[in-house]
DNA sequence: GCCACCGGTGGC
DNA sequence: GCCACCGGTGGC
C-alpha cells in the first residue's frame, strides 16, 4: 500500500492545465481538476460543453486563455471513457515534446501500456476481473500541435473543432 | 534488476 | 502518413 502512494507522488503527468472550448462562443475556459476534464470529454460529442456550465460565467466574459504559441497545445480526441475507479490515466510527454505516451496506473499500482496487457493484468490478478471492464480504457494519445510551425497552429486553430485540449507544463 | 524513456514498425 | 503498441536499453 505505501508502494502505491510512493509511485504515484513521483508519477505525475506532464499535463499542466485541462482547457475546454465553448460550443457556443468558441472561448477557451479552463477545467479546474483531471476528473473533471474527463468528465467534460467522456461524452463530449453527444453532450458539448457551454461556458453557462462554469459556475457564475457567460459566453460574455473573456477568454480564460487564447490559441496561441505561449503553450504547448495538445488535443484530445473526444469520447475517451473516464479511467475506471482507482486507476489513473498519465500522460507523459517525451522530451523533444514529439508525441505523448498514454498508460494507466492500476489499483495495486501496477502500470499497463495497451489493451493487452490490460487483459494480462487481469489474468495475473484476477481479483480486479469484473470490477474493471477492459473496454473502459482507451491508449489514444492526443495531437501535440507543432509550435515551431505556426501555419499548422493557425489552420488546426479554426474553430470548426469541437476538440478540447490540455496542457503542457514543459518548461523550455 | 527495474523502469522510464525512446525508437521502430505493422496495420490501417 | 498516422498512431497504437511493444521491445530494447541506459541509468539508476
Amino acid at each position: 500500500m505505501s508502494k502505491f502512494l510512493e509511485r504515484c507522488k513521483g508519477n505525475k503527468d506532464s499535463v499542466g492545465a485541462y482547457a475546454v472550448q465553448c460550443g457556443e462562443c468558441s472561448k477557451w475556459r479552463f477545467i479546474p481538476t483531471k476528473e473533471e476534464f474527463e468528465s467534460i470529454r467522456h461524452n463530449f460529442i453527444e453532450d458539448p460543453w457551454y461556458c453557462n456550465k462554469k459556475p457564475g460565467v457567460t459566453c460574455d466574459d473573456p477568454a480564460d486563455l487564447e490559441y496561441d504559441n505561449t503553450r504547448i497545445w495538445v488535443f484530445d480526441k473526444p469520447n475517451i471513457p473516464k479511467a475506471p475507479p482507482n486507476t489513473e490515466r498519465m500522460l507523459i510527454m517525451r522530451r523533444d515534446c514529439s508525441k505523448m505516451d498514454a498508460h494507466y496506473i492500476m489499483p495495486n499500482g501496477k502500470k499497463v501500456r495497451s489493451g493487452v496487457e490490460v487483459e494480462k493484468f487481469l489474468e495475473a490478478y484476477p481479483e480486479y476481473k469484473g470490477k474493471i471492464s477492459p473496454s473502459s480504457f482507451s491508449f489514444t494519445v492526443p495531437k501535440v500541435m507543432d509550435e515551431r510551425s505556426p501555419r499548422k497552429f493557425e489552420a488546426k486553430a479554426s474553430p470548426s473543432s469541437n476538440k478540447r485540449l490540455k496542457i503542457s507544463t514543459k518548461k523550455e
